[in-house]
RNA sequence: GGAAGCGUGGCCGAGUGGUUGAAGGCAGCGGUCUUGAAAACCGCCAAGGGUUUGCGCCCUUCGUGAGUUCGAAUCUCACCGCUUCCGCCA
């Protein structure tokens, strides 16, 4: 969420650089709103303080011992104008909070401005492709050939866009996470965790996956299909409340971002504990939708799929240290194995709705003889914190928002991929990274069973 | 699933209808004292919002939401969360 005060302050500025992300403000929409807010909350605060004075008028000459009938007649009828104007005011800034709430966060300064993934800046590449002297397979073909990925039978258990691994390819799949687990929390120093996968509507508000992006999510109901007696009689007395609230539901993590980020959710972080860095493997749910025909062969673009995240929970003035630094362990990951890959800066277009910078790391495949996104890293500055209320206390002694930092490191399945069809040999087999043969108990190359 | 209890500021903890945004303590900040530190003593210390050039003034907030009342941390109802006991379960 954006600060309102830069709205009420720099409109058109703001405006502007929405716009070069491709998010047309609508400034008149906006402008109405606020006046109309400016103008029911003076008169609302008005009433209120007249109330509260006679209110304690009333007590101090109870007090005394005194009639107070003449007082009282006063704010009869006080009361009524005063829920109204009150009534009307949550309207309006609630409108104003949804208005707010679908606002992507501005870019940085620093991000090239364009339309769509062409215009993002290529900024290094490590590593060189190899060359085969045979045909190259895909990670498809090459899984199946070894017998340890069927996408026939996931189908059959769930449907498309599923995956089943067996025997050394699903050893290598919790291999890979058991790697970049380590390697995170032994030697850059990020705190592990265990987090839930079913979270509630305000964690995902937070990183702002909701309000916006709802059919991207599995939404998980549960809790009893009808009220209670108790309700009932309560909904029918006060006629306010509704039914609503008692069929609950959690959503499924599309990433393990929005669990993690959400540890500091409504807390005031000690500067001396800043940064926090946090690193989580966990499964990610994602429905995919809008995505018809896109990647449909293989495991690249799965309903579910495992990654292994970091974030980092920082100052304002640490936030783009911390970005590049996320970005250099997610590329270390890469280096140990051994994968080829290289670095875009994503261009004002191409970024998501909370990012104010992001960074994309793509891994070279060679059966698509093109890199592919494997890690996103982005700074979502304050943008993410507002939402949360994720606060830390300042020189000053003052609450001030976080910047909240994160990427992946990496996305498992991806890289599973990666290995496969980058270190496919003639035969059908796979060479093993020697960094993971530890995790492998000792295996160096996985042949067909 | 059943029963009981509890939810107050960064933390602990008073407070059961009227100058209570909230005693007291801890932590933090400033000062006195000290060569320095500690101790002791004094003072300051919630957040969010509105309005104002500024000083300031005002509003909201005691788990959440409704309700009663001129007035609610305090009374009523519902919900959420936590703790303990029983049951069940990995």
């Amino acid at each position: 969420m954006l600060d309102i005060q830069a709205l009420r302050n720099n409109l058109s500025e703001v405006a502007d650089r929405l716009a070069t992300r491709g998010y047309m403000l609508d400034t008149t929409r906006f402008e109405q709103l606020e006046g109309e807010r400016k103008s029911i909350q003076v008169r609302t605060q008005e009433l209120q303080a007249k109330r509260n004075a006679t209110s304690k008028q009333i007590g101090a000459a109870k007090a005394r011992g005194e009639d107070v009938s003449a007082i009282m007649a006063e704010v009869a009828n006080l009361g009524d104008e005063l829920r109204q104007l009150e009534t009307k005011l949550e309207q309006v800034q609630q409108e104003l909070n949804g208005f707010l709430a679908v606002i992507p966060n501005m870019p940085h300064e620093s991000v090239p401005v364009g339309k769509s993934e062409a215009d993002n800046h290529e900024l290094r590449k490590w590593g060189t492709p190899a060359q085969f002297d045979f045909e190259v397979q895909d990670h498809v073909s090459i899984g199946e050939g070894l017998g340890g990925l069927d996408f026939e039978t996931a189908a059959k258990i769930s449907g498309a866009r599923f995956s089943l691994l067996k025997g050394q390819l699903a050893r290598l799949h919790r291999a890979l996470a058991q790697f970049m687990l380590d390697t995170h929390a032994d030697q850059h120093g990020y705190t592990e965790t265990y987090v839930p996968y079913l979270v509630n509507a305000d964690s995902m508000k937070g990183t702002g996956q909701l309000p916006k992006f709802e059919e991207d999510l599995f939404k998980v109901p549960f809790g009893l299909p009808e009220p209670t007696e108790a309700e009932v009689a309560n909904i029918q007395r006060t006629g306010a409340s509704s039914f609503e609230g008692k069929q609950k539901h959690f959503y499924l993590i599309p990433t393990a971002e929005v669990p993690v980020t959400n540890i500091v959710r409504d807390e005031i972080v000690p500067p001396e504990k800043l940064p926090l860095k946090f690193v989580a493997h966990t499964p990610c749910f994602r429905s995919e939708a809008g995505s018809y025909g896109r990647d449909t062969r293989g495991m690249i673009r799965q309903h579910q799929f495992d990654k292994v995240e970091l974030v980092q929970i920082t100052t304002p003035e640490q936030s783009y240290v911390a970005l590049e630094m996320l970005l250099g362990h997610a590329e270390t990951i890469l280096q140990k194995l051994g994968l080829p890959y290289r670095v875009v800066k994503l261009c004002t277009g191409d970024m998501g709705f909370s990012a104010a910078m992001t960074y994309d790391i793509e891994v070279w495949l060679p059966a698509q003889n093109t890199y592919r996104e494997i890690s996103s890293c982005s700074n979502f500055e304050s943008f993410q914190a507002r939402r949360m209320q994720a606060r830390f206390r300042n020189a000053q002694g003052k609450p001030e928002l976080v910047h909240t930092v994160n990427g992946s490191g990496l996305a498992v399945g991806r890289t599973l991929v990666a290995i496969l069809e980058n270190c496919q040999q003639a035969d059908g087999s796979v060479r093993i990274p020697e960094v993971l043969r530890p995790y492998m108990g000792g295996l160096d190359i996985i042949r067909a069973a």
